[in-house]
DNA sequence: CTGAAAGCGCTTACAG
DNA sequence: CTGAAAGCGCTTACAG
């Protein structure tokens, strides 16, 4: 069963080898009748192009570059099935990149540049310099950025409306009647943790309260030197009846620090993390959260990109899509025992 | 900045493209002198061959093409990393397939049969038809398969010590002082299944003990229909003191079985699971389990894919390597409450 | 609407 | 050890 080749389609179907890439390639130049014909041969003996003839022959590449970041994110799986939902049936290919040297993009985008191969680019940004990747798109390479912790860009991006979750998340806990909301917020270096810290300010004020700093402790992403403070706050005379956490590893760190000082989850303290990893589901009582609808980005990523790579040469107005994060009610979030003031 | 090609080189060296081709192919019959100029030349333009017109001349294709499920396991993310620590340093490009079709290899393989451009495979597999993979096999392509639920083959394979593992996890409960120890068995249809379950066989009778039918229980991969049944296995008079489940969710569904019978994990009875999924350091108390090394499996599908490819049309003799999962001991496991017989 | 020809950037025998 | 030439399978002007 040797590999058909355009020529073998051309003899078989006899017409020439331009016809059949014309067919192909969905010229409207050719004759209805001779295409259905080329278009059943191809079928029957299940030709498919060469893909490195076809991207050498200019004929637009085949080939989606994916760069994720090299950390093992529940987030990645979703992400990549998004993606690939939109663009397998589209006859692309997904080439990932996983930036294993998570602080450099250069040398990603050196093999990108170099192979010439890549119709296009979908970028999951952490905390990189996106400098290189900026080049590829100035050169001419379509690129969407999917920004999770990073900051904007000119390119074309889509982020999480993270403002908007927190403010979700923290009008939650007032509509249970709470009003001594604490906050464990990540690294003010993040934009989507300014967002978040934001997010929880405003819903506080819309609700005639004031935010106080106080209440508002500060970790790593990843819950790294929460439990201390937040053991310290829940100390204090004043301690809050609810927490909003950055995330959910934050989350885990306040409910275990809950079980330190003697207070019970949701009794006596409400908690509300932010992303919805699996864990967010299995620990006792399950956690109420944000949840990143990383599928749905993946999808969307991909429309777009595809939508750039088909429109071709038209890289356009930027783009700036915000999609909205959705509040999951679990068990670790109820009214306060008392009422309050 | 024009894309180099390989003429661009030659010029700037002062050599042929023929020249330059076989110093980047590594041959041997270059004269050093020449070949380290060459290399220079290359390197301060930063010169990278294009991938398609490699391909496409035949030079061996830079692809290495990956099927992974479509599940959003967080499996999926730690192989990946694994593959792709190995992959990217070599110069290969991952292309990635996800079967969205669960039950159908087929499209994808035609897929990468058309497009003739993958020099090798690596096939997460879980319970599709191997057949259309085993024939892309035949035909000449290295392929690794990683066999995580499915049958063997006579493809190399590398598979996860189930076995093994099972056998550590009863051993440990046996260590403890346990005698009545449970099981919560995935479906049968699974050989992942059947080797846990001949693992925990084992254990038992090596300790001088008969498995008790009575204490076998089986549900779903994902816990589904756990509850109930382990509920009434512990409402028994000779209930378990400790419950080995072949997946993490069952564990984790053990432990709300318990809960519903008022019994205290690990105080009233222990758990250990298996796979080590993220959620298991999470929950309380921090679950026992057995580690998939997915991360590891990962390095390795490509460290032996590479053997294959770069070994070229030596597709030799029948590799089965097994990996050994190795047992996490946290805080759902401890010695029963009373001596048993 | 269709075909013959040139060319994409490489590799690989084949001479020298 | 090195170079000139043919060819990989496509696409794309260019004629007709």
């Amino acid at each position: 069963m040797a590999k058909l080749t355009i020529r073998d389609i051309a003899r078989l179907a006899g017409v020439s080898k331009s016809t059949v890439s014309l067919v192909l390639n969905g010229s409207s130049r050719v004759d209805p009748t001779t295409r259905d014909h080329v278009l059943d041969v191809i079928k029957q003996h299940g030709y498919v192009p060469n893909a490195a003839a076809t991207s050498l022959a200019g004929g637009g590449s085949r080939f989606l570059g994916m760069i994720v970041p090299s950390l093992s994110w529940t987030f990645v799986a979703n992400f990549n099935h998004g993606v690939a939902s939109i663009v397998e049936p589209s006859g692309y290919e997904i080439v990932l990149y996983t930036s294993l040297d998570e602080h450099d993009y250069s040398s990603v985008a050196g093999r990108i540049r170099g192979s010439q191969l890549h119709g296009g680019l979908i970028v999951v940004s952490s905390a990189q310099d996106l400098g290189p990747i900026e080049e590829l798109h100035r050169d001419g390479t379509p690129v969407v950025l999917v920004a999770t912790l990073a900051n904007a860009s000119t390119m074309p991006t889509l982020v999480v409306d993270n403002a908007a979750g927190a403010r979700g998340a923290v009008e939650h806990l007032l509509d249970l009647g709470h009003r001594r909301i604490g906050q464990v917020a990540g690294p003010r270096q993040h934009p989507c943790c300014r967002d978040r810290s934001a997010g929880y300010r405003s819903a506080l004020r819309a609700a005639g309260l004031k935010p106080d700093p106080a209440l508002t402790v500060r970790g790593g992403l990843d819950g790294t030197g929460v439990r201390p403070k937040v053991k310290d706050m829940l100390s204090t005379a004043h301690r809050p009846t609810a927490v909003f956490a950055h995330t959910d590893y934050a989350a885990f760190e306040v409910m275990a620090a809950a079980e330190d000082c003697g207070l019970r989850v949701p009794e006596d303290l409400s908690v509300v993390g932010f992303d919805d990893i699996e864990s967010a589901s299995h620990v006792r009582p399950a956690l109420t959260t944000v949840r990143q609808p990383f599928h749905e980005l993946g999808e969307r990523a991909a429309q777009l990109l595809l939508t750039a790579v088909e429109g071709s040469a038209d890289v356009g107005e930027p783009i700036r899509e915000e999609i909205q994060p959705e509040l999951v009610v679990r068990d670790s979030s109820v009214p306060p025992k008392h009422r309050q003031p």
